[in-house]
DNA sequence: AGATATTCGTATGCATGCAAACGTTAATTA
DNA sequence: TAATTAACGTTTGCATGCATACGAATATCT
């Protein structure tokens, strides 16, 4: 390899400035489909909490979600003030709080999911079926 | 297909979901790999100002990292702030404010290079040669 | 049991990131 | 030329996201 091959550095080739972008205009598209201001991470939050084990702590669910828990905490707040999911003490635990859904935020799931469906086929659009199949089993490889 | 694969979502499998967890994961080896507290967004500003056109107005800088005038702003502060880039009134239009980088600026830029090939490795580790190639095809066909 | 670790939720500060609104100036159009 | 439109930079408000620190409660270890 030559040394000028190795000086060689162009951004829009970098992984990070790539996902980077990638990202915005993911959520661009969130943001076209879903009206109400929900966000792709409160709903991811409120899919897990719904779908996977259950009543579960706050720390837990941010740790299923991939947050860390100051910002488990806002998004949490912001579900809470929509009605969409309940806190209740843990009476085994005093740090704790239990969290669940409310009815309000299990419809909404229902109402929402033909739509996130839709967002994650136009995100993939630019890519043929093989490629944005590729694509996600790269991205699962990296997480 | 059947109405059972229809019904079936989950997050792990999600686009929107997997650009977040690997964007922060990049971001976090990002943070490992620089010490003084520079950004990759901050970087990528910096690089641009340097290696694209030359000076050149803020919202034009903005636009090149794909940045909004808001964030852009806040950005450019920083780099102010840090004595990387500096900022001169355009004598032919009142609005605007040329931006170049200060010697400080592109000695930084030259020291950091080797760090952010290196973190552009370590973020594309979990993937062979070939599929981190392919990745990176990808990630530029869906921008 | 008592000392130490860890976990829980919380709070603050800082950095992206977008929407929206604003005054100023330049460019376009009628 | 006059009116309209567009671009420039700025500010505010809100949402993620991380680092850090904190008191309270639980777990673990000696």
């Amino acid at each position: 390899m030559t040394e000028s091959q190795e000086q060689h550095y162009v951004l829009e080739e970098q992984v990070g400035y790539l996902l980077r972008l990638a990202n915005q205009r993911h959520l661009s598209i969130f943001a076209e489909h879903i009206v109400d201001g929900l966000t792709s991470v409160q709903f991811s939050t409120l899919f897990r909490l719904r779908k996977e084990a259950g009543p579960m702590s706050q720390n837990a669910l941010g740790r299923l979600v991939g947050m860390d828990a100051a910002t488990t905490k806002g998004v949490v707040s912001r579900l809470i003030s929509r009605g969409l999911i309940q806190m209740e003490k843990d009476p085994t635990d005093k740090r704790r709080y239990m969290l669940s859904t409310t009815q309000k935020g299990r419809a909404l799931i229902e109402d929402t999911l033909p739509r996130v469906r839709q967002i994650s086929e136009d995100t993939l659009a630019p890519l043929t079926p093989h490629e944005a199949k590729q694509f996600v089993a790269l991205l699962k490889k990296l997480t």
